[in-house]
DNA sequence: TTGTACGCGTTATCAG
DNA sequence: CTGATAACGCGTACAA
C-alpha cells in the first residue's frame, strides 16, 4: 500500500543535490553557478522528473507568462489570422495565449478590462469596434498593460496599431475608375463602429475626388456573410452599379452572389471588391480583389509593443501605423 | 511625494472590515456567514476594489481554471470552429481558453503534453494528427487531464471525441452515385495523417460497394489550398473524372479552380465535395457540397468530457462518437 | 460562526 | 558563490 509518489519540488531537487534551494533555484533559472553545483542540480532535477510550478512561479515573481487576446468575432479569418500574427510572438517570447471572444460587446470588453485586475495575464491585446467614452476611461487606468488595434484618439495614452481604412477604400476606387466604372455603391458593415465608420467615409471622400456620387449605399446589420446577403439584395433592387466596394471580404462575397442571383456577371457587368484579403479571397470564384490591412503584422505588431511595454512600463505610449496594400485579383 | 497605492489584498480588506482574513474568504468564495459579516466584507471589498490574485488562488487551491487547446493549424476553419466550441463551453463554465499551435507536429504536440507538469491549466483538447506509439505512451502518463479529438485505439485508457469519415466519405459517393456519376476520383490530403488516412480508405470502400474503381486518387502534400492546387492540376492531366471527393473543403475549392482552368463546369461537368463543412462552403461559388463533422459540436463535446474528467479523475475513460452528415449544395 | 496559523512552491534579499 | 529565510496572497484545518 504505497501512497503515490509525491510530486518533486524545488525543496525535494535541492535536498538530493545536497544543495540549498536557493541555490537549486539560482541554476534552474540561468543565474551564477560554479560548474559542479550547475552539474549537480540538474542532475536531481532530472533524475526527479522536476518541473517548475507555474502557479508558485508566478504568484512569487509576479508575472504569469501569459498574454490575454480580446477578439470580436472568432469567426471573422481577418480575427484569426490576427490572432496567428500575435501567437507567433508570443510563442517565440515565451509567453502563452489566452483567447477570449468578446462578440464585438462593450460589456465583455469592459469585463475583460476588469479582469486584468486578477492578474492572471501580464498584458492584453484587444480589439473594440465600437469606442466609447466608458471604454476609453477604462483603457485609462487599466491594472496591466494593454495594446489596442484600431485608431485610438492621441489624447489616449495607451499604446495603439492602427490602420488606413481611408485610404485603403480610396486605393479601391482608383483602380475601379481606372478600369472606367462610373457608377459606384458600397455594401458597407454598421456605421456605428470603427471599421463601418471609417471605411464608409473613406468610400464617399474618394467617390467625391472622382468627381462622382455614389448610387447607393446599404449598411448590413453586421460584418458576416449572413447579413450581407439580406443587405446586397436590398441594395439591388434600388439600383444597377457597375462598381461595389465591400466593408469586408464576407460581405463582397454575398454581394457577388445577389449579383448572380440578378443574373449580372463579375467582373464583366459589376467590378466587386472587399477589404481584409483573407485567405478565403484568393480561393474564391471569382477570386476576390480586396485591400488588405495585414491583419496578420498588426497582431504581431501589437504583441511586440506590448512585450516592450511589460519589459519596460515607463515607455511612453506608442502609435504605429500600418499601410493598406491593394491585392487585384480577378472580380474587380 | 506619496508611494503608489498598495494593490489591496484579502488583509486589507480584511483589516477594514474588521474582521479575520478567514471569515474575509469564506464570504468571498461563497461560504457560511451570517448577513452582517457578509455584509461588513462585501462593502470593505468593493470600497477598495479588491480583486482576489489568481495566482495565489491557483498555488492554494491547487486549479487554474484555464484549460489549453491544442490545435494544428489555426489556418484551417475547421479547427476554428472547433476551438469556438470549445470556447463556449469554457466560457459559461468559468475557465479560460489557452489557444497553442501545434503545426501537426509531432515533437510540439509532445511538449505540450510535456509542458502539463508546469501546472498551467487544469486540462488539455489536443487534436493530433498523426499518431505515433511515442504520442500513445504520452497520452498514457500526463500529468493532467486529457480529451483527444481523434480516434484513439480502444486500449488508450483516455478520453475522447471521433467521427466517422468512413461513413462520412460513403455519404458523398452515394449522392453522386445517385446523380450519375460513374468516373470517381479522390483529392486527398497526406495519407499519413489519421483524416487522410480514413477519408481514402472511406473512398475506395463506397466505390468498391458500387462495383466501380477510381479513375484516380491524388494526394496533396498538405491539407492547405496551396498544396491542393498543386495537386488538382496534376490530377487532371492524368484523367478525366465526372465526380470528385476531396479530403477537405480546402482542396475542394483548389480542385474547383483547376478544373476551371480547364474548362470544365462545377457541377455541370464535374461534380466536387469536400468534407469538414467549413463556413465557406456556404459562401463559395459554386456553394459546396460538403461532410459535415460537426467539427463545433465535437469541440464542445470534448470540453464537456475533459471538465466532466476533473470534477471526477476515477472517472472511466469516455469514448464519444460524433455521426457526420451531408450538405448538398450547388457543387454536387 | 469566527479567528489563528500554517502551507502551497517559488524567488529574492541579505549574510556569510 | 552559496545558504538560510522571508515573503508572494490565499484557503482551510483546527481551535475557540
Amino acid at each position: 500500500m504505497s501512497s503515490p509518489p509525491a510530486r518533486p519540488t524545488l525543496i525535494t531537487v535541492a535536498r538530493l543535490a545536497g544543495v540549498s534551494v536557493a541555490s537549486a533555484s539560482r541554476v534552474l533559472t540561468g543565474g551564477q553557478a560554479t560548474p559542479e553545483m550547475d552539474r549537480r542540480v540538474r542532475e536531481a532535477a532530472t533524475a526527479l522528473g522536476y518541473v517548475p510550478d507555474m502557479a508558485a512561479r508566478s504568484l512569487r515573481a509576479r508575472r504569469t507568462s501569459q498574454l490575454a487576446f480580446a477578439v470580436p468575432d472568432v469567426g471573422n479569418p481577418a480575427y484569426v489570422a490576427m490572432m496567428r500574427g500575435i501567437e507567433s510572438v508570443t510563442r517565440e517570447s515565451g509567453y502563452r495565449l489566452l483567447v477570449q471572444s468578446t462578440g464585438g460587446d462593450i460589456a465583455e470588453e469592459m469585463s475583460v478590462i476588469q479582469g486584468l485586475g486578477q492578474r492572471y495575464v501580464d498584458g492584453l491585446i484587444i480589439v473594440p469596434i465600437r469606442i466609447t467614452d466608458e471604454l476609453l476611461r477604462a483603457l485609462a487606468v487599466t491594472a496591466a498593460p494593454i495594446a489596442v488595434i484600431t485608431s485610438l484618439p492621441d489624447s489616449v495614452p495607451v499604446d495603439n496599431v492602427r490602420t488606413d481604412s481611408v485610404l485603403g477604400v480610396s486605393l479601391v476606387v482608383k483602380h475601379m475608375l481606372a478600369s472606367g466604372r462610373r457608377a459606384f455603391a458600397m455594401l458597407n458593415g454598421p456605421t456605428d463602429t470603427v471599421p463601418g465608420a471609417e471605411r464608409i467615409r473613406g468610400f464617399e471622400a474618394a467617390v467625391d475626388v472622382a468627381g462622382l456620387r455614389p448610387v447607393a449605399v446599404e449598411s448590413a446589420s453586421d460584418f458576416t456573410y449572413a447579413a450581407g446577403l439580406d443587405a446586397a439584395r436590398t441594395l439591388l433592387t434600388r439600383c444597377q452599379p457597375d462598381a461595389i466596394v465591400c466593408g469586408n471580404d464576407l460581405l463582397a462575397f454575398a454581394m457577388i452572389r445577389a449579383l448572380r442571383e440578378h443574373g449580372l456577371d463579375v467582373p464583366g457587368d459589376v467590378a466587386v471588391a472587399g477589404i481584409d484579403d483573407i485567405d478565403l479571397a484568393e480561393m474564391h470564384l471569382p477570386s476576390l480583389t480586396s485591400v488588405s490591412l495585414e491583419s496578420g503584422a498588426r497582431g504581431q505588431l501589437a504583441a511586440r509593443m506590448l512585450l516592450d511595454r511589460i519589459g519596460n512600463p515607463d515607455l511612453p505610449p506608442r502609435r504605429e501605423k500600418v499601410l493598406p496594400r491593394l491585392v487585384v485579383r480577378e472580380s474587380a
